[in-house]
DNA sequence: CCCCCCCC
C-alpha cells in the first residue's frame, strides 16, 4: 500500500490567501458543530503534515461523505474545490477554510496514524508563505461597483467588497450582524399581500446560495418595493445587514437553521463579475418527464419540455382559506415521448404566453398525485425558465419542430388510478378471466369496444342544484325540491346522468356504468338536454340514445367487486371514453401481434 | 410581519 504525500506546508499558504491547486491533506478529526437542529455542519481539523487548521468546514453537500464514513480520522484527501472566508466581527474574526469538493486518496483505516507533528499555521515561518504579499483568496478584482441600494458610506460593505472578504452563508447567525455575504439568487417569489388579525402588508422572498450553504430571505413592505426589481434569479449580490431569526422548518426545505429578513439597514449590491466567480451556478437535475411516473408524491422535480398545450387562465377561491387564486395548466412534452401537466400560479399564470410553444424549464416543481396520474405544480422556491439558452433546450426545440411531439404515448398526468404506467390494454374476457377488481384497490384497464345497448330507464336523476353537491333531491311537490345533504329546499334541480350500457369487444360483452360527464360526452348532449328529452320528449330521447348504438370508442374502465347484501358483483365503471386514435391503437395491435408471433418491428 | 398554491 502506498500512501500519498501530503502537500507539506500548504495550509499556511492557503490561509494567507494563495490559490493552490489540489492540495493533499490529512483529516485529523471531524465533528458536528453545535448548531440549531436541521442545519448540519461538520468542522474538520485538517493537516498538511507541518501545519494544521482547526477552522475548516465541510460544505453541506459533502455531509453525505461523512455519513458514509468516508472522512474518518487519518483519511488523506485532495481538496478539489475550496474557498477561504472570514467569519467574526468586522472582518477581524477567524478565517475559515470551506471545502466544497474533495477526493479521498487513502481511507483513514489504511493510513492508521497522524503524519508529522503539525502545529497551527498561525505560527507559520515566513518562508512557508507565498513570496509576494498574498491576496486573500476571494480577492480577484471586483467588478466596477453598481451604485448600491442604501449604500451611503456603508463601511462594512465597501471594505468587504474591496478586500474580497465576504462571509459564508453557513456562518450567519442572529448573534453577530457585521457580515457581508456574496450570494446567488436561486429563486424569487412574486409579490404577495396579506391581511390578517395582526395587520396587512406585502412581501416577497428569495433563496440565496453560496459555496457554503443556502438561506431564505424575505423583504416586507417598504423593502419589498425597494428591492423587488433589483433582485433577479441567477444574479449574484453582496448583501449585508439583515435580521436573522430561526427558520420555521415547516415552510422551508432549505438547509439552514436560520432565515433572514431585510430591514431598513439592509444593503444589497449587484455583483457582476459572474464569469470568474466562486459562487456556484444553479444546478438543474433535469430528468425525463417519463421518470416522474415512478417518483413519490410531493417530490421536487427539475425537468425541461416543450409547452405543447396551454390551458385557460382560471380563478378560484380556495375552500379552506377563502383566498382567491389564479392558475393556468400547461402540458409539457419531451423526448421520452411523455406528457405532463404543469400548473403555474399568480402572475406567472396570468402573463404566460404559450401559443408559441416555448421550451419550459422548471426547477423544484412539486409532484401532485391524483388517481394515479402525476402532475407538476410550481410553488415556493421553484423556478420556471422560458426558452432558456442551454443545449437541452435547443435539442428539444429541434426535436419538437420536426414533429417529435406528435406521437406522445405516455400521459404521466392521466388519471388512470393504475399507478406508475399508462393504463393496460385488456380484452373484456381477460378482465373476467384475470379476476380484475377482486383486490382491495380497483383495477383499471382500457379496451376498444362497441356500444350494443343503452338503457334509457334510470339514465338520469334530479340532483341538488348546488354546484358542489350532486345528491339526488326529493320532490316535495309544489315545485320544491329538498336536498338532504345540504338540508335545503330549492325551486329547481339539475339533471345528472347515470348511463348503463352494454359494450362489447371481439371477446365478450359487459354492462358498464357511466357517470355524468362521460354520459354527456357519449350522448353528445348536456345532461339538461338529455333529462328534458327523457322527461318530455320521448322521440328526441330515442334519437339521442340510438345515435350511440354501434359506435366504437376506447374505454378506460375501472373494475371493482362491490358487495350488496350477500351478493358480490364485479362492477365496471367508465372512467373516460376517447375516439379511436388509429395510429395509437394500431401500435398496440402490432405490439400484441409481435408478442404472439415473435414477428414484427423492433419497437 | 408570510408560510397560500386549491379542486378533481
Amino acid at each position: 500500500m502506498v500512501l500519498a504525500s501530503l502537500s507539506t506546508g500548504v495550509i499556511a499558504r492557503i490561509m494567507h490567501g494563495e490559490v493552490v491547486d489540489g492540495p493533499v491533506l490529512q483529516i485529523l478529526a471531524i465533528k458536528k458543530i453545535n448548531s440549531a437542529a436541521d442545519s448540519e455542519r461538520y468542522r474538520i481539523l485538517i493537516s498538511d503534515g507541518k501545519y494544521f487548521n482547526s477552522y475548516a468546514m465541510l460544505a453541506s453537500q459533502l455531509n453525505v461523505m461523512q455519513h458514509n464514513g468516508e472522512l474518518e480520522e487519518f483519511t488523506i484527501v485532495q481538496l478539489d474545490k475550496y474557498v477561504t472566508s472570514l467569519v467574526g466581527k468586522d472582518g477581524a474574526g477567524k478565517r475559515v477554510l470551506i471545502i466544497s469538493e474533495l477526493t479521498v486518496v487513502n481511507p483513514g483505516a489504511e493510513v492508521k496514524s497522524k503524519i508529522g507533528e503539525p502545529v497551527t499555521y498561525e505560527n507559520a515561518a515566513k518562508q512557508d508563505l507565498a513570496p509576494k504579499a498574498a491576496a486573500p483568496s476571494n480577492s480577484k478584482p471586483v467588478a466596477k461597483k453598481e451604485p448600491g441600494h442604501n449604500n451611503n458610506n456603508n463601511v462594512v460593505m465597501n471594505s468587504s467588497i474591496n478586500s474580497g472578504m465576504t462571509h459564508p452563508i453557513s456562518s450567519l447567525s442572529p448573534y453577530q450582524n457585521k457580515w457581508v455575504i456574496k450570494a446567488r439568487v436561486t429563486s424569487k417569489s412574486g409579490i404577495r399581500t396579506w391581511s390578517n388579525a395582526r395587520g396587512e402588508g406585502k412581501l416577497f422572498s428569495m433563496d440565496l446560495m453560496d459555496e457554503s450553504g443556502e438561506i431564505r430571505a424575505t423583504a416586507f413592505k417598504e423593502q419589498c418595493d425597494k428591492f423587488f426589481d433589483l433582485i433577479q434569479v441567477d444574479s449574484v449580490y453582496y448583501i449585508s445587514k439583515c435580521q436573522l431569526k430561526p427558520a420555521n422548518k415547516q415552510y422551508s426545505s432549505l438547509n439552514n437553521a436560520y432565515e433572514m429578513t431585510f430591514s431598513g439597514e439592509t444593503v444589497v449590491q449587484l455583483c457582476d463579475d459572474t464569469d470568474d466567480d466562486p459562487i456556484p451556478e444553479i444546478k438543474y437535475n433535469l430528468i425525463p418527464i417519463s421518470d416522474v411516473s415512478g417518483m413519490e408524491n410531493k417530490a421536487a422535480v427539475d425537468t425541461i419540455g416543450i409547452c405543447k398545450e396551454v390551458g385557460e387562465l382560471q380563478s378560484f377561491v380556495a375552500r379552506t382559506t377563502n383566498k382567491e387564486f389564479k392558475k393556468r395548466e400547461i402540458t409539457l412534452v419531451d423526448m421520452s415521448n411523455s406528457a405532463i401537466s404543469l400548473t403555474l400560479w399568480g402572475d406567472e399564470a396570468v402573463n404566460f404566453d404559450g401559443h408559441v410553444q416555448p421550451v419550459i424549464l422548471v426547477k423544484g416543481s412539486r409532484i401532485n398525485e391524483f388517481n394515479g396520474g402525476k402532475s407538476l405544480s410550481l410553488g415556493g422556491g421553484s423556478i420556471m425558465k422560458i426558452n432558456p439558452d442551454i443545449p437541452e433546450a435547443h435539442k428539444l426545440r429541434g426535436w419538437f419542430d420536426n414533429g417529435g411531439g406528435d406521437n406522445v404515448a405516455n400521459m404521466v398526468s392521466a388519471r388512470t388510478g393504475g399507478g406508475n404506467f399508462s393504463t393496460e390494454w385488456m380484452t373484456l374476457k381477460d378482465a373476467r378471466a384475470r379476476n380484475l377488481g377482486s383486490g382491495d384497490k380497483p383495477d383499471y384497464f382500457q379496451c376498444k369496444a362497441v356500444v350494443h345497448i343503452v338503457k334509457q330507464e334510470n339514465a338520469f336523476y334530479r340532483a341538488c342544484p348546488q354546484s358542489d353537491c350532486n345528491k339526488k333531491v326529493v320532490d316535495e311537490g309544489n315545485d320544491q325540491f329538498r336536498c338532504e345533504k345540504c338540508n335545503a329546499l330549492f325551486p329547481n334541480f339539475k339533471y345528472r346522468l347515470l348511463i348503463n350500457m352494454s359494450i362489447g369487444d371481439w371477446t365478450s360483452n359487459r354492462w358498464v356504468s357511466s357517470f355524468n360527464e362521460v354520459g354527456e360526452q357519449l350522448l353528445g348532449h348536456t345532461s339538461q338536454e338529455v333529462g328534458e328529452a327523457l322527461e318530455n320528449d320521448p322521440a328526441k330521447a330515442e334519437q339521442i340514445f340510438s345515435a350511440l348504438n354501434f359506435t366504437s370508442h376506447i374505454f378506460k374502465l375501472r373494475c371493482k367487486n362491490e358487495v350488496f347484501g350477500d351478493m358480490t358483483r364485479n362492477k365496471l365503471t367508465v372512467q373516460s371514453v376517447a375516439p379511436i386514435n388509429h395510429k395509437e391503437y394500431n401500435k398496440h395491435l402490432l405490439k400484441e401481434l409481435k408478442e404472439l408471433t415473435g414477428i414484427g418491428p423492433s419497437n
